[in-house]
RNA sequence: GGAGAGGUACCGAAGCGGUCAAACGGGGCAGACUGUAAAUCUGCUGGCUCAUGCCUUCGGAGGUUCAAAUCCUCCCCUCUCCA
């Protein structure tokens, strides 16, 4: 009797680890009594929206938590969620989202579960996408939904209620959106649902939802959002500032180094990097009053997460070589061009023909500017045409080409 | 359905007949600096010609004019108030 109340404590000390706001605590705890006694695993939903094709470290916080429940023998539900991407999750929006068509949401869904195998054991995880009902529900049934919920209550979410005070749109389908994810506990008989502090609002309503079908509400785990690289704004990929956990370890590694001191804190902290992983890629703790050292092993630690101690090492060279001693990268893929019959090329054609600028408008500014640099040597005229032969082209810190030129 | 306000480049926001490829801020990019791809400072930020020339851009379609983001007509969209 004891060790059953041992084991609900221990559990539900590690479901909370990390957490924002644990809703319906103490009903769970009778509640995984009774699943621990009955052996039946609670069901945990992560619900998912595939509204790009990159899961971000942002997206890490909860999958990882959602690992720890898979590891405590739970259910953990993977929920891809194909339906609601296409209309488009209002929370911290300021505007309405782009609709996604529907084969883009299919892509981004097929590799979401290849992603999220990265932290979870996907064989024995539900995966699961919410078109599944959604996609086969009633106008009637839908209205039915409706029914459950009153637009005041819905507007009192603060991202409504802000866009509604400031005069800016609000379409009908966005105010919906809630009412889908709640349904989702509902289909899913969710026992508890995991998400980023910013999903709070929604995943409160599938508690009331759920009540309102029939069904014991779920408990409500939230996490801190990641902030993204520029240190202002939540991770997103849509803002520019994520880190997806498929980049090149060299990107990551880059992307890591780049982020302030204070951030750095925060990413120890809410990612869990613990000293162990330091250590068990062979680098040293470093103190508090070194701060590049420090960084160094969060984005050692991060990059050896999703590629390995090689992954890391890789990382780690390019950074002190690229960007601290600014010398080349050591694998620079070469690119062959034709000359077509003429006796030379102009730079700037071939540098936007190389991709390594977008016009050649650009291209002419930034050898303006000093950026360009062929053979390892500064570019000051517009003009240069280069003849056949081999190139090394380099334009700002980070774009380079090896060039073919052939007659 | 009625009345009013508004739709400007990646975003916010000026401009309201020529001097507008369009002020300013943010973002982005580059250079300098740096432990750093942070911070700071400086510059750039439609395309094509390798330039003071051409082409595309100010919700959409027409029109007025030597000339329109700026005026007129119709249409689409957003917000507010009334019904």
């Amino acid at each position: 009797m004891s060790a059953l109340k041992d084991e609900v404590d221990r559990q539900i000390a590690l479901m909370r680890e990390g957490c924002v706001d644990f809703y319906g605590e103490s009903e769970l705890r009778e509640r995984l009594e009774g699943a621990l006694r009955k052996k039946r695993p609670l069901r945990v939903k992560l619900g998912l929206d595939p509204s790009s094709p990159d899961i971000h470290l942002g997206h890490g916080v909860v999958l990882s938590k959602l690992r720890c429940f898979q590891d405590l023998g739970h259910t953990p539900i993977f929920l891809v969620g194909d339906f609601t991407a296409r209309i488009g999750d209002p929370s911290g929006r300021k505007k309405t989202r782009p609709a996604l068509d529907e084969e883009a949401v299919r892509a981004n869904a097929t590799t979401y579960v290849e992603q999220a195998s990265q932290f979870l054991d996907v064989e024995r995880a539900e995966i699961r996408f919410n078109s599944e009902w959604m996609g086969k529900m009633s106008p009637e049934d839908f209205i039915v939904l409706c029914s459950r919920y009153t637009v005041a209550r819905l507007l009192e979410r603060d991202d409504f209620a802000r866009r509604y005070k400031g005069g800016e749109p609000i379409s009908v389908h966005e105010l919906l959106y809630p009412l889908v994810q709640a349904y989702d506990s509902v289909a899913l008989e969710a026992d508890v649902e995991l998400g980023g502090s910013d999903q709070t609002f929604n995943l409160l309503v599938g508690r009331e939802i759920q009540r309102d079908y029939g069904q014991a509400p779920q408990a409500v785990i939230t996490h801190p959002l990641l902030v993204g690289v520029d240190g202002s704004e939540k991770m997103s990929k849509s803002l520019g500032n994520a880190i997806g956990i498929r980049e090149a370890p060299e990107e990551m590694y880059g992307q890591l180094m780049s982020i302030s001191d204070v951030l750095m804190t925060e990413y120890y902290r809410i990612l869990g990097v613990r000293d162990e992983e330091v250590t068990a890629l062979g680098m040293e703790v470093s103190s508090d009053d070194d701060p590049l050292g420090r960084k160094h092993q969060l984005a050692a630690a991060l990059v050896a997460r999703f590629h390995g101690a090689a992954g890391a090492e890789r990382g780690a060279e390019h950074f002190r070589k690229v960007v601290q001693r600014k010398q080349l990268p050591d694998d620079l893929a070469e690119t062959t061009l034709a000359l077509d019959g003429a006796d030379e090329m102009g730079l700037l054609e071939i540098l936007e023909r190389l991709s390594l600028t977008q016009s050649r408008g650009e291209a002419r500014r930034l050898v303006s500017q000093g950026a360009v640099h062929v053979d390892q040597t500064r570019v000051a005229d517009p003009t240069l045409r280069l003849g056949a032969g081999s190139y090394l082209l380099k334009v700002g810190k980070r774009r380079f080409a090896r060039l073919q030129l052939r007659p």
